[in-house]
DNA sequence: CTTTAAAATGTTATATTATTACATACTGTT
DNA sequence: AACAGTATGTAATAATATAACATTTTAAAG
């Protein structure tokens, strides 16, 4: 028989991630991970990204691809990572996650001209933020 | 006074490089590119990486940042890289600038929530493309 | 409780991607 | 010719990510 394995929680070195990256204001590298749980046992670069891996793969976290950084999912409704969208301050760097239903499904929904089949979409727009277009 | 450059012609190593780029049938990679200008005297990652800048600040090339390579821009009406939407073969890797005048002005005047305006998108569609639908 | 497959961990080394820093040369305007 | 801006060449290094392999933990199944 194939075994079934539970789902839903998260293994050590997956839950002192991401609650490292959950509280985290802003998205976090890697390797600023990597330094701020050495003192948790977390030695090497694999460890992080096993765990970045599986985080991302579970919906937990995504990745700012354009940055090379990672935030906790705010959204319950972006359903395992599969329609992400974020918007991203070119001044100070703030990055939040874009939550619009009418975008996702818009963006969900779209089919292109040459037949292919969307699973899932990435979206990051940039621009300046509120505090940053007073300045 | 400020003294006004010549805009639309590419520099020597500009050229070499969006050249490859644009005969490519895929994304080219940064130390792939590296690879192939070899032979025409650019010898260092530097030189590579500045002609690419400049040619995605000009709008020739884009940057798939979930794949970290570079496809000739194959729309005119992308300009200067304001607005720009690839699918994305999770199979067989194939990259396609998607041309939807629809969905660009759709994403361009976009406004989130939270204040901030936007001055530039990227988005990146994953599926599986025509062919690797059928296998 | 024992066996077992899957998942996770620990560790070393290495590969890949990108930038810093500094010296020099080219380009086109004044 | 002088100048400012742009581009180039080069060496070194930083930052990001993966390969490979040994070991351990987890929890379902028997
Ligand atoms: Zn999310
Ligand atoms: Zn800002
Ligand atoms: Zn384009
Ligand atoms: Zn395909």
């Amino acid at each position: 028989m194939t075994k079934m394995y539970k789902e839903n929680s998260l293994s050590k070195n997956q839950q002192i991630i991401f609650d490292l990256i959950d509280k985290s204001p802003e998205p976090l590298k890697a390797y600023t991970i990597l330094f701020y749980v050495q003192k948790k046992g977390i030695k090497a670069p694999p460890q992080v990204y096993r765990a970045l891996d599986k985080l991302v793969e579970i919906g937990k976290i995504h990745k700012i691809e354009s940055k090379n950084a990672f935030v906790a999912c705010k959204n319950s409704n972006c359903e395992i990572s599969k329609a992400t969208a974020f918007s991203i301050c070119e001044r100070c760097e703030e990055v939040d996650e874009v939550s619009d239903t009418k975008l996702s499904k818009y963006l969900s929904k779209f089919n292109d001209k040459k037949g292919m089949t969307f699973k899932r979409f990435n979206l990051e727009f940039f621009g300046l933020c509120k505090r940053c277009k007073i300045k």
